[in-house]
DNA sequence: GATGAATGAGCATTCATTCAT
DNA sequence: TATGAATGAATGCTCATTCAT
């Protein structure tokens, strides 16, 4: 037999690390991340424990990686131009997207949201979240300004902490929040006036 | 001499219970339930592991104590009355109240945010949150509906989402968040018209 | 009032420690020596656990005393006179007085064998069981010698080691075991020939 | 470098169970089960502690699988046909395989016997017990029937009673016990008659 | 003497990580 | 590169024992 191409190998690899990230994703999501195995996660992507530190060098980057593509995930879903002006289309864009992302798996967002809430587990990727956090504020003043409310950086701050909310609802009863209607009322609020 | 007697013995108790309560609050807030260790919790409390489980049966059960407290706490606090209809200063306690309590005390918000999120400690409290959650949904529809909301009850839903979204602001960064300024957003919203 | 006389005191004490060696006696024979737990013996005795360590040193003295007990209840209830020729009677009585003991409190029993058993429990109790042992051993091999058998070493410790068995199934199933049929057994094969 | 293949693995594992087993059984023996520790036995087979749990899968695993290796082994070795009318020579080769096993290992008995007394070990291995123990049972009394005696029933619990005490002996001091000639008395008593 | 809160050594068990193959 | 046996630190928890009252 031949040996492998270089381009055989490498698709190899990104497939097993694909697999691999899929497992840890279901069982971190599950089982959050102290309570995850390395032993688990290895069971479900079917490699031996071992493959795993051939692809991440410890449980830790595993949880840094996916949440990474998380954010990776979010921001190409969202899709709204952040560097240039808001228009009403692009807020209603970031409503939907940002609330049918986590309807469509809320597992991923409650790992998300575990991070979010453990010191340790936030510290590994503050830098990141920052990064994140202002690039969803500083738009929206101005958006928000153009829409003539003198209370604009308050108002983002609402406006977020409400999407926030709805996020976390749909995250914990999915099939039950009234979404569409709830959506409704948020773009009534923030767009529509 | 003689040998304690039993008021002697109960303050000690009790003191002694809430100074591990405490130092199991600050941990379990900082670290999450499964990362936080008894060993930790002691340390912080300055007893002895074992002294713990002579206040607690065990860590499930320590926790479970905390979450009820914070549950009573915050049934305390709301004091709004769930057995007859809202009226709009109800309402509005409510708004306030749910939301002083977690810029008071954000470490323990993390902690019932936490319960929330993860599956296995969620089961430990499930009753107490069901019972809780429903005593929050049926008095607001009503409300909504007396104000003459057609869609009452996904209105409802809405305001609690809102709710939750804004404690999780605060809980995550309780100074920097405009809460007197959003309170008010949300009175205008929901109670004003 | 006017306190306590000294015998008063001392009647007090002896009570008390009965009582512990009871409950020890009991909990010991249940659990094991080392499953045992001073806790449950101090709750089954209805004294506080400090107190146990007032009548005892630890909880390898209290067994020791219990095991102590034992033999001289045993050694008061069979009453062969050892020291001098021991005629079929004495024998007889033997059997009797080492089987009826044991169907009588099969616990005690249990407690005993698992001293046998174990080497650390037995290295407390060393010097009292081969002194009992070798006690046992010598009036019986006269005795067997006096009756012609030429094998009496032998024959005396089959001897025994019959008695042992018939012990063990005793205590195993105290209800079922057909005592009286044995004993007769045993009668007819080492007294009566 | 590839991988261990499967045989070799299996080798490897069947060789290290078998090293664990052998120093639990030591332990167990010496200390009895709940006063043996799963350190003590790592240590005395060279592996570490948490070596003996990729082997097996708790300590009370540990002692039923090594209960079940005595078992088997004993039902081998005596290797008496159970199920049809047992004949002189059966039950000579029934006596000394039950007490020439006994000699050979002590240790193994000793663990035996442990189990017999503690209810709690006992409740582990309930159901192996018990078919072994009346699978003795049954041939035997045929057998003291078929030689013509009333008493059979009664007989056979003296025979295994005796068999047991023997055991203990041997199980006690096995250097010093007559064996043989103790061996033969059993064998006059029962067979011979 | 009697109490029971406090202690801390010790236990069984888990699991991220390493490494010989 | 892939494997899984091996490791040992760390965990929750128990319990004999001590000691202030």
């Amino acid at each position: 037999m031949s040996p492998r191409t270089k381009e055989q190998n490498e698709s190899i690899r990104t497939e097993r690390k694909s697999l691999i990230e899929e497992a840890a994703l279901e069982v971190f999501a599950e089982d959050g991340y102290h309570a995850a195995s390395i032993s688990k996660i290895a069971k479900k992507a079917g490699v031996a424990k071992g493959t795993i530190y051939t692809y991440f060098e410890s449980k830790e980057q595993l949880l840094k990686e996916l949440i990474r593509d998380v954010i990776t995930d979010v921001m190409k879903r969202i899709d709204v131009p952040m560097d240039k002006d808001l228009k009403d289309e692009d807020v209603i864009k970031f409503i939907n997207g940002s609330l049918d992302i986590v309807k469509e798996s809320p597992q991923r967002w409650r790992l998300f949201f575990e991070v979010f809430l453990q010191k340790d587990v936030m510290a590994l990727m503050m830098v990141e979240m920052m990064k994140m956090a202002e690039m969803f504020m500083v738009p929206f003043v101005n958006y928000f300004e153009s829409k003539g409310h003198e209370d604009a950086p308050d108002r983002t701050r609402y406006f977020h902490a409400i999407i926030d909310g709805v996020q976390m609802q749909l995250m914990m009863s999915p099939g039950e929040f009234p979404l569409e209607s709830v959506k409704k009322m948020i773009i009534k609020q923030f767009v529509e006036s």
